[in-house]
DNA sequence: CGCGACGTTGATTTGCCTCAACGATTGTGG
DNA sequence: CCACAATCGTTGAGGCAAATCAACGTCGCG
């Protein structure tokens, strides 16, 4: 039952009854990913979001001069999109790409739009999560410029285990803003 | 009248009847700040959300090394709080300081809680209003990993005139993440 | 007036990047 | 299943971006 994770997800930040919460669930489409795989990519309109039930995801952005800058990763119990690209329908900036083979529940952008209308507990709820998100990126702002990349990683390996157990060094490098080398070379000493 | 650019502010946003939001804009109290004085100090807990009317305030933290980080500046039409602090209750990590005598309107936590429940249109407010700020908080991650600090001065000045304007090269290079001693040089290469 | 905060500048150090090379691992097609 | 290619992690030499520390003149404010 992958909607169950999604449920109790949901039950995590607001009340709702079980018939509602099923109407609700009912809206997400379980989707497979293979490795290697894309769900968005730069240049595209993210009309989606996404709960990943299984599997790995990394957002990531790459610049003018073709490197890459990873947002966040997005494993089990994690949410997922272009928040910027999906509220304004403009093209997309970032890559969401499935590190493993993963399973997601997706709800398309006009589904979720009205149900925000029909529905002041799923307006609540996104408000929340939304909330919670700023509070997150605020305090990551702020341990970028007050850690060194050697503590950053520290912080990382150990907030995330789950997730730093199922990626590569290069991939943690671009989390971090590092280049792969040095990271090799904090790891080391 | 200080409440036309909260309207306006809020229009921006969503749609709401005059009566409506007349009845809402009646919760926020014009309160005036004098140069230096805090709204916030970190270790407290942040009970409000405020409007800025006019002047200016900056959002920042003080790490173990006694070094500040400032998260953002709040001018007229810019919102302020710890969100973090704001929605779990719990000590706050940030100061809330004008850097001229100012003015806001402000707005009780419970007040405010209790509005999202009687209105699906205030529910709808805070979450778009949310979702705008992560999707803001995400590019200015992607672009401390991206730009040299050179390039995000530049960008800074550029994108907000009217803030660099009012405040002192110091309090820029805390927004920045770098050194003021670095930011003379940098400006003077 | 005098103090404290500010901006500047220089000398030095440090954190991190760049480039290049290498072996090890992983993935892939024949 | 093997051979090869691609990607990965590592290491070293060198360079650059930014921090640190110290000193100095300026300005605004009490």
């Amino acid at each position: 039952m992958p909607y169950k994770l999604l449920q109790d997800n949901i039950l995590n930040n607001v009340e709702m009854s079980s018939s509602e919460i099923e109407l609700l669930c009912k809206c997400f489409i379980p989707t497979s990913v293979n490795r290697g795989d894309y769900l968005l990519q730069q240049g595209n309109v993210c009309n989606f979001e996404g709960f990943v039930i299984e599997g790995c995801f990394r957002i990531y952005n790459i610049d003018d001069e073709g490197k890459e800058h990873t947002l966040y990763f997005a494993v089990r119990d994690w949410w997922l999109m272009d928040i910027d690209s999906f509220m304004n329908q403009t093209s997309s900036e970032l890559n969401i790409q499935a590190l493993e083979d993963s399973k997601v529940l997706k709800i398309n952008r006009l589904r979720k739009e009205a149900l925000y209308n029909e529905s002041h507990r799923v307006e609540k709820l996104f408000r929340i999560m939304s909330q919670k998100a700023v509070a997150a990126w605020q305090r990551r702002l702020i341990r970028n410029h007050s850690m060194k990349a050697k503590d950053r990683y520290s912080y990382f390996i150990n907030t995330y285990p789950e997730i730093a157990q199922k990626i590569t060094d290069r991939q943690i490098s671009s989390y971090l803003g590092i280049t792969h080398e040095f990271l090799s070379k904090i790891k080391k000493g």
